[in-house]
DNA sequence: TGCGTTATCTTGACGGCGTCAAGTTTGATT
DNA sequence: AATCAAACTTGACGCCGTCAAGATAACGCA
């Protein structure tokens, strides 16, 4: 039933307007990406009046953050994934996860955009922050193994990003960081499209970031100070 | 006279509208952001009915193109200065124009954002391209001087950016690119709001980025290979 | 079973937006 | 001085997000 969330149900009511929104949405940044994008829109795929999603959402920051959040699993399940594969496969498991960052990007941008754009989000919410919590957490672990640090799984996952403020390795993880969104952000924003443009130049691009970048990247890495003289664990 | 460029001069003719509705559109990017950003509002603080700057720009992704086109020149400039200041001071200079990128953006953040942004430009428009392949021509140049490549800048200041499609050093020019931008980027968009939330985090964040990031971004060129012939590696 | 309560959705309206067509004013050219 | 093209205004159109008020339907409780 309510295939892609789209059909309404009865008449008046719709039955789950909040996930048909949500599925309007995604088509519409799919189709038309964040710059096209239009509670007005959304609503009339969902077959709904232009003031209906407000009792869901509230207002477009509410749907957007929503949108957001699905983004920020997006992101923890693809990097996971990426992290599984490369462990079967004998792959770097940073390299691995800087890809799946990327990947996530070229495969939903719209979504990507609103995770990461200039559209305001609804900075108190929990849902939100739960996720993109969980998302940074996974970057996190994965730079501090590659570092050769221990790592407490459960408790990189759950801290706050701002308790990261006087980590001993943030130099690294906003190294990583910043590689990987950066490159991310101006592949889908059209700054490389120059190079796209001869035949075959998106794939030597992907290719070039996940060879010689990665390469670079883990290179840089090893340069890291061997010992944490403060135990990131239990930081003061 | 004119100050700020928007006062009107006469009565129905304003005299150089064009200057008058850019300096208004600064302002309002410095006050509001670009998402707060109206070709009404600009041609109101130009003293002007909104149909106006029509005539000018042709319409609102005209009027973009414009600062955009202001933004690379920005842009090229600080990095310029960032480089003879480094040459005097003995810095390395590749780190001098990634710290100029970032001085920019944090500058002018609303300017830096229609350059880089989602917004649609005006694709052909001459000045644009010219001011873009200047700016890269300055990234690139710098990139292969840190890989000791021999530069003619004249020949480098003008290609076209998809002429580097095929460039031995790509892989390298987009590294040094992507962490700039990446961390410039997440920087003026909030990612890092957490982290700036302590007391001195910004400053914290800032000597980060010019001290271990840019340190493990030249260990990073250092494992180029010696001779630009073309083996893409991978690490696989 | 029937009734009231409450969540859900519609209707209609408001102001603001970008843009267009048509009309008005101005400065420049001849 | 007459003409003409450029510069700007006016008014309108269809969008947008959002709000207040009303209609409807599902649910809980007698």
């Amino acid at each position: 039933m309510t295939a892609g969330g789209v059909i309404k149900r009865g008449g008046y009511h719709h039955g789950d307007l909040r996930q048909a929104m949500i599925d309007a949405a995604e088509a519409v940044l799919a189709e038309k990406g964040v710059g096209g994008f239009t509670l007005r829109e959304c609503a009339r795929r969902a077959g709904v009046s232009p003031a209906a999603p407000a009792h869901h959402f509230g207002n477009l920051v509410g749907l957007l953050t929503a949108i957001a959040t699905l983004g920020f699993d997006d992101l923890s399940q693809t990097m996971e994934a990426a992290v599984a594969k490369a462990e079967v496969s004998g792959g770097d498991r940073l390299a691995a996860i800087c890809e799946g960052y990327l990947e996530v990007a070229l495969t939903r941008p719209g979504r990507f955009r609103v995770v990461f754009g200039r559209l305001g989000l609804k900075s108190g919410d929990d849902d939100l922050l739960r996720a993109a919590v969980r998302a940074f957490g996974i970057l996190v672990r994965e730079t501090k193994l590659a570092l050769g640090r221990r790592v407490d799984g459960e408790e990189v996952l759950t801290r706050l990003p701002s308790s990261y403020a006087g980590d001993a390795d943030l130099a690294e993880i906003l190294f990583v960081w910043s590689i990987t969104h950066g490159f991310s952000t101006m592949l889908i924003d059209g700054q490389l499209a120059p190079l796209e443009m001869q035949p075959g130049g998106r794939e030597r691009l992907l290719t070039l970031y996940s060879g010689r970048l990665m390469d670079m990247l883990l290179a840089a890495m090893r340069t890291a100070p061997a010992e944490p003289l403060a135990n990131p664990a239990s930081h003061g």
